[in-house]
DNA sequence: TCCAATATATATCTATTAGATATATATTGT
DNA sequence: ACAATATATATCTAATAGATATATATTGGA
């Protein structure tokens, strides 16, 4: 599954130019299917070679011309089909865990701050998400944002109940870092 | 932060082939920095010529040779720095989590199924958690692993609370997605 | 009233990455 | 005996992330 697959979704839920879509991008999909202008306006493109958009132009002044996009009735079928084929995987990238692993080559204050820093963070997402949850929205949308908070406190309390140990252990343990455990 | 940090991460814990990293990213990062062949002997090169690793090469019958990688001085350095500067961000991307946003457009079964696919993956993420979990490990390394179990075990409770609802709940307003909710 | 911050819009570019693919023998388990 | 897995090196290409460019309108605070 693509940024295309998205931009076809994003299209089924209504006509929007790529500013729109990327504003999905970065609210409802935000934490689950992130991405930028640079992949955005390429799929367009892309889609729309491909008879999967079409689009309006709509002039406008002293401001490139609005694009409106809309889905076409092979562009639904092909995201309808993507939804059936596409396997229900997910993959998580975090620097974060990174860090922690290792931890033993970090100053102590930057551990601290580390840890500290992605609790601020996964509050904040917490907020996002919360705020999402206050709209009327569909069962499988509520969901995802119950899924992203259930996941999201989970990690909030792990770092809360295990950061002092994990300060005081890394501390005590610099130099015990046994790399063949690992092989 | 990217595979080559990794790599050279990787290889603080001790000499290693560019297979041997491939196994690192699949098992001890495979829960929050998966990366393939495609990235890593890439990365490798452009350390060895960066200085950042070395190699040797160890001559072998009816295989090529195999290269084993060692961190230089100027790897660590460039290593500890990217550690204390990365700032410790999270990503996920989950084709799961779209499919369940799109639930509306989904045939019955097929909403039963992804829901079903995705228990049985986490459980198959947990134990391969468990089996990482019964190693001597540094107290960094055992925090990645708890953290993979909490926010794994919350994703398995969240869908198990919630699927039976929600698969009656898409079923019975499949047609009242309100699209302009989300703008 | 002025001005900084934010919103609204379109894009392009390039280094990195994911995943597929290639090659090929040794070892292990049924 | 043979299929499956392990051990090894890679390359290739389409997709992507993130930075960057351009430029005015609107909003909110001082």
């Amino acid at each position: 599954m693509d940024i295309r697959t998205l931009c076809l979704g994003a299209l089924s839920l209504g006509d929007a130019t790529g500013y729109d879509i990327k504003k999905l991008f970065d609210e409802a999909f935000s934490h689950f299917f992130a991405a930028g202008y640079g992949s955005i306006y390429p799929a367009l493109e892309k889609l729309a070679e491909e008879g999967k958009v079409a689009y309006d132009r709509q002039q406008q002044e002293k401001r490139p011309d609005r694009k409106v996009f809309r889905i076409t009735a092979t562009g639904r079928e092909a995201f309808i089909t993507e939804l059936i084929d596409t396997p229900p995987r997910e993959k998580l990238r975090s620097e974060f865990l990174v860090l922690m692993f290792f931890a033993h080559l970090l100053p102590p204050q930057r551990l601290a701050a580390v840890l500290q820093e992605r609790l601020d963070e996964s509050q904040r997402e917490l907020a996002i998400l919360e705020e999402l949850a206050r709209r009327e929205l569909p069962a499988g949308m509520k969901f995802t944002i119950h899924y992203g908070q259930a996941i999201t406190q989970a990690a909030i309390v792990c770092i809360k109940e295990n950061q002092a140990r994990l300060i005081r252990d890394v501390n005590a343990t610099v130099n015990e870092c046994n790399p063949s455990t690992l092989r």
